[in-house]
DNA sequence: TATAGTAGTTAGCGGCAACTAACTATTGTC
DNA sequence: GACAATAGTTAGTTGCCGCTAACTACTATA
C-alpha cells in the first residue's frame, strides 16, 4: 500500500478540548468562568486565561465583564462536534469490547483527528448499527 | 455521559511516524539514510537529523559509519505496530465509504491515539469482518 | 474596616518538534 | 588535483502549549 504522509499535520486540538469543556459545563452549570475550565481540565490558570484569550481573538468565545464565558455559534458548532465525536468514538470502542476507561482515553485523542468525511461515514455507519 | 479529560496527553508520536518510515523504506530499499527520510516525511534534514539521534538514544534505531539506518527489535516492534495500524484504519475508513485520500490522512493522525486494549479489540473485529 | 479568600492577568520558563543558515566531510567528475 | 554535488551536523529561531511566581481586583466575613 502506498501511504502519503503529507498533510499529516495535526489541527490545534488544544482548542478543540477547551471548546468542549465549555460546552460541557455550560450544558451542567449553565454559567461557565475560566476557574471551572480550569478544575475540569485539571490546568491552571494561567493556561486557561490565555488560552480564553486566543479563543475570544478567533471568535469562538466571549467573555462578558462577569468573567462569564459564553460559545460563539462558530465555537459552538466545533464544540458540539468535538463532544459527539468523543461520545460516539467512545461507545464505538466500547460494543467492540474495550473497557470504559481506555475508551474514553482513547477517544479523548482521536476526536481531534478526523476529518468532516470520516465523521460523516462513521456516524451513518453507528446509525445503521442502531437499526 | 461522563467524561474524562486526564490522561489525555499524547504520546511521542513524531518518533513513531519516524520509525514507521524508516521500516516502509527499508522494505522498498533495503538500505535507509537520513535523507531518504527527510524526502519521504517532506522535513528538512536537520529535522531527521535530530529526531535520528534521540531515536539512536533511545536504543530504537542505529546509525553504522556510512550513515546506514536500521532499526533496533524494539524499533521495529513499534514501526511496526505503527505500520498496520495505518494500514488496517485506512481500510476501515474506506470500508465505511471514506476516499482514499481523506482515508489515508487521517489514518495518519489517528495510529497514534490508539491504545494497546483498544488496538486489540479493532483488530479482532476487522477479522471477524474477514470471514 | 481590615483581612483573607477567590478569580483573573502578566511575565517569564521549559519541552517538543518543526524551521533556516551555515558549516563539515565525503564522493564523483572533468 | 580542483570544483561541485550530496549527506549530515551545529547553532539559533519559531510556534504551540503547558507551567510557576507574583501581581491586581473583587468579595465576603469577623
Amino acid at each position: 500500500m502506498e501511504i502519503n504522509y503529507i498533510n499529516c499535520m495535526k489541527r490545534l486540538e488544544s482548542q478543540e478540548d477547551y471548546l468542549e469543556k465549555i460546552l460541557q459545563l455550560s450544558q451542567e452549570n449553565g454559567v461557565v468562568h475560566a476557574i471551572d475550565i480550569a478544575r475540569g481540565l485539571s490546568f491552571s490558570k494561567p493556561s486557561v486565561s490565555i488560552a480564553m484569550n486566543k479563543l475570544k481573538e478567533a471568535n469562538y468565545i466571549e467573555i462578558n465583564p462577569k468573567g462569564e464565558i459564553t460559545l460563539t455559534p462558530s465555537g459552538l458548532a466545533i464544540a458540539e462536534k468535538t463532544l459527539e465525536k468523543h461520545i460516539i468514538l467512545t461507545n464505538m470502542l466500547v460494543r467492540l469490547g474495550v473497557d470504559e476507561e481506555t475508551a474514553k482515553e482513547d477517544a479523548c485523542r482521536m476526536e481531534h483527528d478526523i476529518s468532516d468525511k470520516s465523521w460523516e461515514a462513521i456516524k451513518k455507519h453507528t446509525e445503521l448499527l442502531k437499526k
